[in-house]
RNA sequence: GGAGAGAUGGCUGAGCGGCUGAAAGCGAUCGCCUGCUAAGCGAUUGUACGCCCAAAAAGGUGUACCGGGGGUUCGAAUCCCCCUCUCUCCGCCA
């Protein structure tokens, strides 16, 4: 969330970010809520300050044996003031908690304005389009024809998006999660985690999922738990409410998870392939920094994932989001996306992002300065490295031949047992 | 699932319903002392929000916070109820 005062003090900035954003907030209802439970508080304090005072006094003249009916018959009066006060100024937090835990975080200044995902700047591209002399097929036909994606049968267990793999499909899956681990703890200096695979609301509150977006997730019916839609939440959340030291930042974990989705509104979108699945697995990489060093660490932490598509030799680009295509929580995005050929199209295969304070400030994330002693709030970042399901789709669809068998890269092949081709083996 | 014990500041750990934001110790910071280190002495040592002052910082002042929520009371860390978590024993279990 925004820090209350920045929005009291900036609220025409604010209006001007969230019109940029093409977010429609009451913001002249946050400034009246504002006002009103200031005001209330005031009145509240005084009235308590006025209890404490005379309580100690009733104290006093209790040990010295003396009267103060008068005094008591005065405080009820005051106290049942103060409970009412109380009572409107509860619903008055919890009406302006309501709003601006909605507020979406404010857009970086090097974000350029847009409407939608048309409008994303390409920042770079690397690798070429590779050549066929033959029509590329989609991912789904590929594995389909060399039995490793089985969509019936994912459909037949759970349902629509969901899809088995089988043989060399689940092993390329898991290799290319070791790939991934093993890249970004051995070279690009993270810690590894594994974590919960559900997370309670208040995780989910703390990296901004919750109160909003609701409808997108799984949730355990009878319990407050909720299946995790990427690692960004359990792993954000291990520092959830604790004042860090200053000599720890950087902190880099990476996690490597089960994303449930509940793809609420995306009917009839992307139906066929891995694209777009209720379940998929994910390695994400998640960063605490001071907020002075923030943007440095954005930029690292996208190249960190571009190093994944660079030794798969896998053509991207990377775009940087728009105002209008930004999500909830983040100030800046980077988009990689990569070439898939059976498609014809590039597609999104990690987000990267620095959400600044917004979810430290949620989750109370914050850390002590060496010198000055004062707590702040540390600024958080994460992004995919990468969406293992949307890798196997780049993987199948770029390596594929013309006798239907692909060829797997190279920095693949010991993770494949020495594997380097997917042929059909029904 | 059954029975019991517990949750207090950076940590350990006290705390008869009023003078306790919280003893004591440790740690940390600053100062003194010392050739250096250690020891010793002194001081300081939470967070959030509001208000005052102010360009800002600093400062002043008030309120809240002793796992979370509710209640009793003029007054709650302290009494009562509910919840969560941790620990011990029993049962079950990958």
């Amino acid at each position: 969330m925004l820090d209350i005062k920045f929005v009291r003090e900036n609220i025409d900035l604010v209006r001007k970010k969230m019109d940029e954003r093409g977010q429609n907030i009451n913001l002249d209802k946050f400034a009246e809520l504002d006002r009103q439970k200031r005001c209330t508080l005031q009145e509240v304090e005084i009235l308590r300050s006025e209890r404490n005072k005379v309580s100690r006094e009733i104290g006093k003249r209790k040990q010295n044996k003396e009267d103060s009916s008068d005094l008591i018959a005065k405080m009820v009066e005051v106290s049942g003031r103060i409970k009412q006060l109380d009572e409107t100024l509860k619903e008055t937090e919890s009406n302006l908690q309501d709003l601006i835990m909605i507020i979406p975080n404010i857009p970086h200044k090097s974000v350029v304005y847009g409407t939608g995902e048309e409008d994303n700047p390409v920042v770079r591209t690397w690798g070429k389009k590779p050549e066929f002399d033959f029509e590329p097929a989609p991912h789904w036909d590929i594995g389909e024809t060399l039995n490793i994606l089985d969509f019936g049968r994912g459909a037949k267990i759970a349902g629509a998006r969901f899809t088995l793999y089988r043989g060399a499909g689940a092993r390329l899956e898991r290799a290319l999660i070791n790939f991934m681990l093993d890249l970004h703890t051995s070279e690009h200096g993270y810690t590894e985690v594994l974590t919960p695979f559900m997370a309670n609301s208040q995780s989910m509150t703390g990296t901004g999922q919750l109160p909003k977006f609701e409808e997108d997730l799984f949730k355990i019916t009878g319990t407050d738990y909720y299946l995790i839609p990427t690692a960004e939440v359990p792993v954000t959340n291990i520092h959830y409410g604790e004042i860090l030291d200053e000599k720890d930042l950087p902190l880099y974990y990476v996690a490597c998870s089960p994303c449930f989705r509940a793809e609420a509104g995306s009917y009839g979108k992307d139906t066929r392939g891995l694209i777009r699945q209720h379940q998929f697995n994910k390695v994400e990489m998640v960063k605490f920094s001071r907020p002075e060093a923030s943007y440095d660490e954005l930029e690292k932490l996208t190249l960190d994932a571009e190093e994944v598509l660079k030794r798969l030799n896998i053509h991207y680009r990377t775009v940087n989001l728009c105002t209008g295509d930004l999500g909830f929580s983040a100030a800046k995005t980077y988009d990689i996306e990569a070439w898939l050929p059976g498609q014809g199209t590039y597609r999104e295969i990690s987000s990267c992002s620095n959400f600044e304070d917004f979810q430290a400030r949620r989750a109370g994330i914050r850390f002590r300065r060496e010198e000055s002693s004062k707590v702040e709030f540390v600024h958080t970042l994460n992004g995919s490295g990468l969406a293992i399901g949307r890798t196997v789709v780049a993987i199948l669809e770029n390596y594929q031949q013309k006798d239907g068998s692909v060829i797997l890269p190279e920095a693949l092949i010991p993770y494949m047992n020495g594997v380097d081709r997917i042929v059909q083996n029904k």
